[in-house]
Order: structure tokens, then C-alpha cells, then sequence
DNA sequence: GCTTCTCCCATTGACGCCCATATGGTCCCA
DNA sequence: TGGGACCATATGGGCGTCAATGGGAGAAGC
């Protein structure tokens, strides 16, 4: 399977570090992604992680703007100064650094979220009521999957 | 990777030096830079520092421009009046001049922004609202990732 | 002569690389 | 069908290296 699907809750252990699930470390290595590029998020306080392509995506969109427009200033602030490659280490995990758990309140647990072509990084209390939300809001407007 | 990505803060010791963080340092050591060259920001209350490249990219701008029209002229107080060039120590650290603290409200720690091709110098509560804006910004604009 | 800046060295805490253990699951074979 | 070998994943920890920071002493400028 070639995208991210599906949510885990993995520890953070003494150091600081937590395991990726590892059916999303194998989208990865298929993609052959080695350093993953990750970014608060601009709606959820999640930290969204995907391959270089990501951050290519969006550095295009802005290059399609006057780069001096307040547009794509802001933008840079969100997308270069928010955002951040990481690398796995051998066992594929990654540091938990401060830069993830100042925007997403994460501290002991962290839950992997798939998104398709990208995953997201959750404080799991948070990631539950964003959920149930998004629920909500499906049933209010009557929408049935599918 | 090859350019000034995420975030991070460090202290002012006691002689008014801060460290670079060492993977921006890493990004101006492949490109061959000794002195870095700073100056004051158009839009944020930051210091922007890069290459000497990015004077000239600003010398360029103004050289297609009338030389003697209002922009070029402002251009020129802000990007020659308003820059300077600094050297790191062999430590990789910055002195964090009057010209630095009075521009930027920078105290006691300053918060090293990356933007691309270049990054800046943030007092830190300073960037945390100028980012949370520009975040808020991005949601009322109603656009998304991808 | 005193202040200010530069180069150098020391400390300490964080991170990267490596190996070890546990827990749960699957497969094979009797 | 039950037991056990085998395997993959998640997790824990040792240890060397490097980055961030602090401070000393010489060099340069006022």
C-alpha cells in the first residue's frame, strides 16, 4: 500500500524518542524517502510529516507569487521557519523534539495519523476530539461515506 | 539539506555573543560563506542574514530599476543604510549588536528563524505572534495544504 | 591604561549510532 | 488443534561525539 492510512499511539521513551509505525516507515522507504520533511500544521495543532516533495509543493505555490507580497512572506514564516527535515534513526524513530511538543502539546504519547500522502504527529486527547468533531460536523450536513 | 529550515532559540552569554544554530551554520559552510551579511527586514521587526549573494540579488533589483525613482531610493537606505556585514567567531557565534537589539526588541535570547535562502534574527515572543498571525491569516484565506 | 573584541580552551548536556530485550503474532509441524 | 520455533515491531539503554555555553587571556582600539 502506498499511503498513509490509519492512526497509532506509540510511547516516547526516556530520551525522548518514539517509533513510527512501521507500515508508514514502509510507505517511506517505498518512496524511498530517507530524511521526512515535517510541518506545524496550519489548521490542526498537529505536526504534518511527509517526504521532500512536500516542501517542494509549497515553495512552488510561492514561487508562482511576487515573492515580496505579504502572501508569500507569511507563508515562508509557516513553511521554512515552521517546518523541518528529520531523520529516522536506525530503528526508525524520531526525536520528539521541542519544536513538535510546544505546537502540539504532545508530552508522554504521540499518535501517528495517516492523511494520505502525508502523516501527522497528535497529542492523543487532542487527536480524539478533533475526531469526534469532524465527525459531528459530517452527520450535521448528512453526508454518508461513500 | 541546502537550505535555512525551522526554528530554534539560544541565549546571549554574559559578552553579547549567541551561537548559530549549527545546521544553519552547516548550510553557510557549504556555500562558502565567511561573512555574513545582515540588515533590517522590509515587513518583520527582524534581522535578515545570508550570503553576501543576497545584497547583490538587492543591487540587481534596484540596477533594473529607474536608479533615481522613490522605490529604488528606499530601497537603497534600507538595503545599504540598513545592512552590515558580520563575521562569526570560530565558535560560530554572532555578536548581538546595538544595531540588532534596537531593531528587533532582542534582549536576552534570540529565536533563529530559517526562511530558504536566508534565515533571521527574532526576539522570540516577537515571532511566536508574527507566526501565530501569519497562521491565522493562511485559515481566513481558507487554504489548505496541498 | 582601560575597554572592547578575538582566539582559545573547558564543561556539560544533548543527540546519533549501536546493541539488547520484550511482546505479540504467524507459521510450521506433530 | 495445540505447542513451539521463529520473526517483526516497539522499546530500553550504553557510550562516544558534537553542539551550546561559559570563561580566560592576549590583541587591538579609544
Amino acid at each position: 500500500m502506498n499511503r498513509f492510512l490509519s492512526h497509532a499511539t506509540n510511547r516516547i521513551d526516556a530520551k525522548g524518542r518514539v517509533s513510527v509505525p512501521s507500515a508508514f516507515r514502509a510507505v517511506l522507504s517505498e518512496a524511498g524517502v530517507r530524511e521526512v520533511y515535517c510541518f506545524q500544521d496550519f489548521v490542526f495543532p498537529a505536526i504534518s510529516v511527509g517526504g521532500p516533495e512536500l516542501l517542494e509543493r509549497f515553495e512552488k505555490q510561492m514561487a508562482a507569487e511576487d515573492p515580496f507580497s505579504d502572501a508569500a512572506n507569511q507563508m515562508s514564516l509557516l513553511v521554512h521557519g515552521g517546518g523541518v527535515f528529520l531523520k529516522l534513526d536506525s530503528e526508525g524513530r524520531l526525536m520528539v523534539t521541542d519544536f513538535i511538543r510546544d505546537f502540539t502539546g504532545i508530552s508522554t504519547e504521540v499518535t501517528f495519523v495517516g492523511r494520505g500522502d502525508h502523516f501527522q504527529l497528535w497529542e492523543p486527547q487532542a487527536f480524539a476530539r478533533a475526531q469526534a468533531e469532524a465527525r459531528e460536523g459530517r452527520k450535521q450536513r448528512g453526508l454518508r461515506p461513500g
